[in-house]
DNA sequence: CCTACCGATCGGTAGG
DNA sequence: CCTACCGATCGGTAGG
C-alpha cells in the first residue's frame, strides 16, 4: 500500500480531530483565550504538534469556520430538499439552523465575531462561505413574501432573522423548558404572525 | 479645599476615561485581544497606570459593562417615558436600543459574550444589571399581547427580539442604505406583521 | 508527531 | 500616575 513514504503524509483524520477540537474551544473560550496548547491537549498531542497540520492558529480558525459552514449548509439543504410549501420549508430551515448552532459540533455562525482576528483576505473567504449558507434563506423568504405571508423579504429581514437565531446560544439551554422544535416554532410564529386559526383564542 | 491630601484620591474623570476607552476597545478587538497597555495608551497613560484605578483587567470589564448597561437603561427610560400606546412605545424602545448599540459609546450588550472571562460572582452581577435593562421590554411586550397585536409575549419572544437587535452590530453599517430609524421600523414591522393598511399593495 | 527551546508580550507589582 | 521590572505564558520553530 501507499503508506509511510518520506515525510509522513499528514493524517487526514488527525487533521479533522484538530479542527473539531479547535471549533469547540474557540466557541467556548474565544479565539484569543484558546491556546494552541489547549487544542493540542484536547486531541492528545504535544504543544508544538498542531503546527505540523496547520501553519498558524489563524489557519485553524479559518479552516474550522469554512468546514463548519459547508457542513452546516449541507445539513440545511438535506433538511428542506423535498419541501415545496414555503412556510413548512422555512420551519425546517429554522430547525436545521438551530440544530447547527445548538446541537452539532459545527457552530460556525457563532464564530463569525472571531474573524476579526483574521486578515482581510481570509475574512473575505469566510464571508463568501457564509453567503453560500445564506442564499437558500433568501429564496425561501422571497417565496413567503410572494405568497403574502411575509410583508417584505428585503435584505434586512434575512439579517434580522439570522440575528434572532444566532443569538440563541447566548440564552438557550438544552435542559431548559423549551425543546428545539418548540423554539423553531416560536421563531416562525414571530416571523409570520400568529398561526392561521387565530379565531380560537377570542 | 479638600484637594491633594495623602495618597492622591483617584481622579473620577480619569477613571471614566479608562472605562470608555476599555469599552470601545473590548468591543472592537475583544477582551482577550485588548491589552491593558492598549487601554492606557488610549487615554495617554503609561503601561502600569490603569492599575492605579482598577485592581485588574477583569474589574475594568465588569465596571464598563455595568456602567454601560445603567446608562443605556436610562436612555431607554427617557426615550419611552411619555408614550402610552404600546406599539409606539415599542418602536421608541427599539430605536433607543439600536442607538445604544450602534451610535453610543456604551455598547454593553455587545460585551455580554465577553463575560465568560469573569468569575461566576461577577457574571451574576452583570446578569442582574441586564435583567434591569430587560424589564421594561417585557412590560411593553405584555401590553402588545394583551391588545392582540402580538401572538404571545412568553419569554422566548423577548429573547428572540433581543437577538434580532443585538446581532445588528455584526452587519449594520451607518454609511449603508438604511438609517437607524428605518431599521427600527423594519424590526417592529417584522415583529407585529405588516402595517394595518395592507390592502394598498393588492 | 515529539523534545527542547526562543523571542515577544502580557498582567500585574514595588516603590516612589 | 511614572519607572522599572518580574514571572508566566504563548505562538511558533529547529531538528530529528
Amino acid at each position: 500500500m501507499a503508506r509511510g513514504r518520506k515525510p509522513l503524509p499528514p493524517d487526514a483524520s488527525r487533521r479533522s480531530d484538530l479542527l473539531r477540537a479547535a471549533a469547540r474551544l474557540f466557541v467556548e473560550k474565544g479565539f484569543d483565550a484558546t491556546t494552541t496548547r489547549d487544542i493540542a491537549e484536547a486531541v492528545g498531542m504535544r504543544a508544538g504538534s498542531p503546527f505540523y497540520h496547520f501553519r498558524s492558529k489563524q489557519e485553524l480558525l479559518k479552516a474550522a469556520m469554512i468546514g463548519g459552514l459547508e457542513a452546516g449548509a449541507e445539513r440545511l439543504r438535506a433538511a428542506c430538499a423535498d419541501i415545496a410549501d414555503p412556510e413548512a420549508r422555512l420551519r425546517a430551515m429554522v430547525r436545521a439552523h438551530l440544530g447547527n448552532l445548538l446541537e452539532n459540533e459545527c457552530p460556525a455562525p457563532m464564530l463569525l465575531g472571531e474573524t476579526r482576528a483574521l486578515e482581510a483576505a481570509d475574512r473575505a473567504e469566510i464571508a463568501a462561505a457564509f453567503d453560500r449558507y445564506q442564499h437558500p434563506w433568501q429564496t425561501t423568504l422571497d417565496a413567503l413574501a410572494a405568497s403574502g405571508k411575509l410583508a417584505s423579504s428585503a435584505p434586512p429581514v434575512r439579517l434580522l432573522l439570522f440575528g434572532m437565531l444566532n443569538w440563541t446560544p447566548q440564552w438557550y439551554r438544552s435542559d431548559g423548558p423549551l425543546t428545539l422544535d418548540q423554539l423553531a416554532a416560536a421563531c416562525v410564529e414571530l416571523l409570520l404572525g400568529q398561526p392561521p386559526d387565530r379565531s380560537v383564542s377570542g
